[in-house]
DNA sequence: ATTGGCACTCGGCTGGCGAGAGTGCTGGAG
DNA sequence: CTCCAGCACTCTCGCCAGCCGAGTGCCAAT
């Protein structure tokens, strides 16, 4: 009993299954995949797939399905990858050059993920990591409220309201802007909290707690490893005939909405080097127990990711394809993007 | 054949096919609500309504539903306001005042309506209308890019990249932001057009095309009716099993994916004076024939909203309820905004 | 090691049947 | 004129039995 076929015959049961979305059998399979032995032979094969627990049937007399360790190990040593079509390397790149600011290129982004893999995909915004401050601003809001917009030199915005004790006159205002900005601007995280020090001791007394509640929402903004706002696309694709899931959708759309968990899940599992795969219940959330998570960083100019890209489908999805897509999309975004 | 009894049973069945989700009979009818007539009686009523196109039949031999016009009806004349309860008030109350920026308070008011309604919540950014240039921002971003930040008086951020043909020092942009923020902040729309122009004349030629195309952008930027993004919250919502709709749940999701067209919608809809609704086939969108949207506009310290708020569920949702709940949220969300 | 043959299992489809719910109608009472 | 009790009729739904086919596991033969 050769093991080599035996991978051969598990390769041919993921492709078809993937295809027809119904259990295989031994004829079939030797019919349509030339793999020159007979139905029996292949049964005994499937034996022995079964007995490692790489596929499962889901009830006597109905053909074989991988299991989510099948998927695994297909994904691991089987699946060749299938770069994409030319025009779709096209399409991709003037889809995305085309994008008018941050939240067109990630809005964008989603959409390509989604309409390639037909499944949802999920884009996170660009990270603050490593940011500097480009510039400050202090807007006055309702009453006793003080509006704070911090602009990176990533060309990230972030705005975090303050809650101000007494009432503030637009020239303090004014001054403490622009001294805020002469200390700090063009610096980087670490350099801020000593250059906002320095700004805050020089200022009269009755100034000093707005000063320092500035400072600590600025560093705190900058400090932030990642962006936690995500975006997801193609929500729609799960209600396509090709997504039943056994469980329905409930947990899966309520697993996307937890955005925070969410995240997590993504950025654990993505590690530097390129596209990474979760599949079924490799993936913490129970929600997603019947999906596989295909992400990849992107925007990493410099070395390492600041942003993560996935796409999420069920676990009898087509891997080599959307793998290629979420590694296309995410290179061409990295180009993209402002560096 | 009193008019007032058969509106009476109209209610009945209407909230009885809400609570239940199943065709209402006679019997029950008289059973469940204090008719004080015969189930024979109600018979007669339920042709007369039916006669009318107030109520239908799945099919023979099941009790009656409502239909879209019916729905109409209840809700213009036959439902009672149900006003929340003093901790819902003071839930939606707290829970929003706890949040941290703009995006958190769009973030979290949908999420409350979303919990109190248990259906889809749409909100939009709040909008650019009327807004005024705080501050002008330019970050150089990938080669030939150039990042225009836009911070206008009401507190939103808006980001527009614009190619540049030929390399900027950062000199020269520190000196043209510089410019244009002292001939134009503080000012309103209609005013930066001619502030603008006054300072790129006085520009040195090879930078004026630069200067009108960034004033181009700013003005585009604050001309904007109003933001296009929505955010949408408990999309899980749709799976429950009290939602079945029977197209499935494809071309709802399809329909909020849209989000331009459903934007559109929803500010046809939105008359300044409080709560709309839109019921089934009212809804331009075909996606959303089997759903109805209740939506309110909020921010309208001055008079007339700013932006929208909307929950969609099934067209059998519990009206009042979600009448209640939108406007209460649409009523502390203004009260909590930057005015 | 591979293969053809064979008995066995089991899920899904079909058709028929009965129960139950609900209706419309009719004729009579208040 | 309104209301109501009774009755015949219709239709859906759930159930059950029975059949069919796909697929398996095993075994003996090559």
């Amino acid at each position: 009993m050769s093991e080599e076929r035996r991978l051969d015959v598990l390769r041919a049961i993921v492709e078809d299954y993937v295809r027809t979305r119904e259990p295989v059998g031994s004829r079939i399979l030797t019919e349509r995949h030339k793999l020159g032995v007979s139905p029996a032979t292949v049964r005994n094969d499937m034996a022995a797939l079964e007995e490692a627990g790489l596929i499962a049937q889901p009830h006597t007399s109905a053909g074989r399905i991988p299991t989510d360790k099948g998927y695994r190990l297909f994904v691991d040593q089987l699946a060749e990858v299938r770069p994409l079509t030319v025009p779709q390397k096209r399409a991709i790149e003037t889809f995305l050059s085309e994008a008018v600011d941050l939240d067109d290129v990630v809005a964008r982004a989603g959409r390509l993920i989604a309409q390639l893999t037909g499944q949802v995909a999920v884009v996170q915004y660009p990270s603050l990591r490593r940011s500097g401050l480009r510039h400050l601003e202090l807007v006055p809001s309702a009453e006793g409220r003080l509006l704070v917009v911090v602009i990176t030199d990533t060309g990230r915005v972030e705005q975090r309201y303050l809650d101000v004790p007494l009432g503030m006159d637009d020239a303090t205002l004014g001054e403490l802007r622009a001294r805020f900005n002469a200390a700090a601007a063009g610096h980087r995280l670490t350099e801020i909290g000593t250059a906002f020090a320095r700004v805050t001791e020089a200022m009269p007394d009755e100034h000093r707690a707005l000063g320092t509640a500035v400072a600590e929402v600025v560093t705190a903004a900058l400090a932030e490893e990642s962006e936690e706002r995500i975006v997801l696309t193609g929500q729609a694709n799960l209600a396509r005939s090709s997504m039943r899931f056994e469980q329905g959708l409930r947990p899966v759309l309520e697993a996307l909405e937890e955005q925070v968990v969410l995240l997590g899940l993504l950025t654990d599992m993505t590690d530097d080097a390129g596209v990474a795969v979760s599949i079924g219940h490799e993936n913490r959330l129970a929600g997603l127990s019947e999906t596989s998570v295909v992400t990849s960083g992107y925007g990493s100019s410099d070395g390492d990711s600041v942003a993560i890209l996935s796409s999420i489908g069920p676990t009898r999805m087509d891997y080599p394809g959307t793998i290629a897509a979420v590694r296309a999309v995410a290179r061409y975004l990295s180009r993209v993007l402002p560096s």
